[in-house]
DNA sequence: CCATTAAATCAACAGCTGTTGAGAAAATTG
DNA sequence: CAATTTTCTCAACAGCTGTTGATTTAATGG
């Protein structure tokens, strides 16, 4: 080797000078969000960001990258999660819808790439899988050990009937559900989502001493 | 007027004798639900059913009217859930969720036409017009004046969430929702659908004689 | 000023897209 | 047979797509 004590001192210009990386970033999140994966094209990121759409790619190798790098979901929204669970069981419905209506439908920021990845979902395998994690661990991970086995299902359960509160809200625009206000919306989905996490005891006669 | 009585005899080749429009219908219903619209090109439909592309052209006059013939549900998915209400209201969130499950997971030629349109409704805003008009009329002709204005939410939200299941099975496969039959699912669903549709009488303490 | 490194622009490519028009083949009637 | 109407085939179009390479400009240090 030659002599190593700082010979080698970064000469150029520096990367990340510019704002152009972060200005494209987000001008792709919010046309996968609004638009879906399909529709958004390279060259509609780039005239949002005003910059030539070579230069998405020089940052992004492709399509599929830029993708993948709006779907890098803020940790800020995974967090709500996680603190969702902490607590006693008797409300834990609704802090859980709370979680997820503030989630998917708060701050841009912070819902736009959560309203992209499910748009993506619907027709990129890759971000159907990373949909498909997600859910799988957040939810996951709040009723570990709680009830039994099937803690996993009722998980998985309460989180797709959520994201399909949110889908038919945000993507299909189900009137009903866009004239409902949150609150109002949270008082019929908390017990739903409580029965489901939470199962009841058995109210009435249980087949169970049988068979 | 001229001769009434049969001087045009309709003459040269009859329309509709051979089945490649129902081939090219049914090649497009399964591309439009497995790819969704993006990724089905007329191309693909054309070769699926071993016909040339303009043939499809010629039939359908373009690909969004193609996609609108899909569109077309077929009545017998929709009977189902006009007898799903029917009946007391104890077991009412069971048939509803069997009626639902039954539908989007039963026969390819009742399901696929419904799931191209749940995907469908992601990308192309014509099919979310029309998912949004099927789960407004469908759970709402059951649920009409049984508990009080806010049925239609109720009906809404039911009918969100149990969309949101089946595309979590059937779009993003959660495997978690894979895992389970239909009856653990629907040991899981059905109370809470009840939940929703016919909300439960307190069963502790309701804070609701102060305040 | 020169060298170096990254940012930004320009022009162009091959491929696929929906769509169109001309015409051949098939079916049906006189 | 000829006439007519529909089905089907073939070739091609203009437009948009993601992507690439060459080149220029901007920033930084020797």
């Amino acid at each position: 080797m030659k002599d190593s004590t700082a010979h080698k001192v970064r000469r150029g210009r520096r990367p990340g000078t510019s704002n152009t990386r972060q200005a494209i970033l987000e001008a792709a999140r919010a046309r996968f969000a609004n638009d879906g994966f399909a529709a958004t094209t390279i060259r509609l990121v780039a005239a949002d960001a005003s910059v030539d759409a070579s230069q998405v790619m020089q940052f992004y190798r492709s399509k599929d990258e830029l993708f993948a790098a709006v779907m890098a979901i803020p940790s800020e929204a995974l967090e709500r999660f996680n603190t969702a669970f902490e607590g006693p069981d008797d409300d834990l419905g609704e802090r859980v819808v709370r979680a997820y209506l503030s989630a998917w439908e708060g701050a841009h920021d912070v819902s736009e790439p959560l309203m992209a990845m499910l748009r993506g979902a619907i027709v990129n395998e890759s971000a159907a899988e990373q949909l498909r994690s997600f859910i799988q661990s957040r939810l996951l991970e709040g009723t570990r050990e709680r009830t039994d086995t099937d803690a996993a299902l009722r998980a998985g359960i309460a989180s797709s009937m959520l994201v399909g509160v949110v889908t038919g809200r945000q993507i299909i625009g189900v009137p009903t559900l866009l004239a409902a206000g949150t609150e109002e919306l949270i008082t019929v989905l908390a017990p739903a989502i409580q029965q489901v996490l939470v199962p009841q005891p058995p109210l009435r006669a249980e087949p169970e001493s049988h068979a």
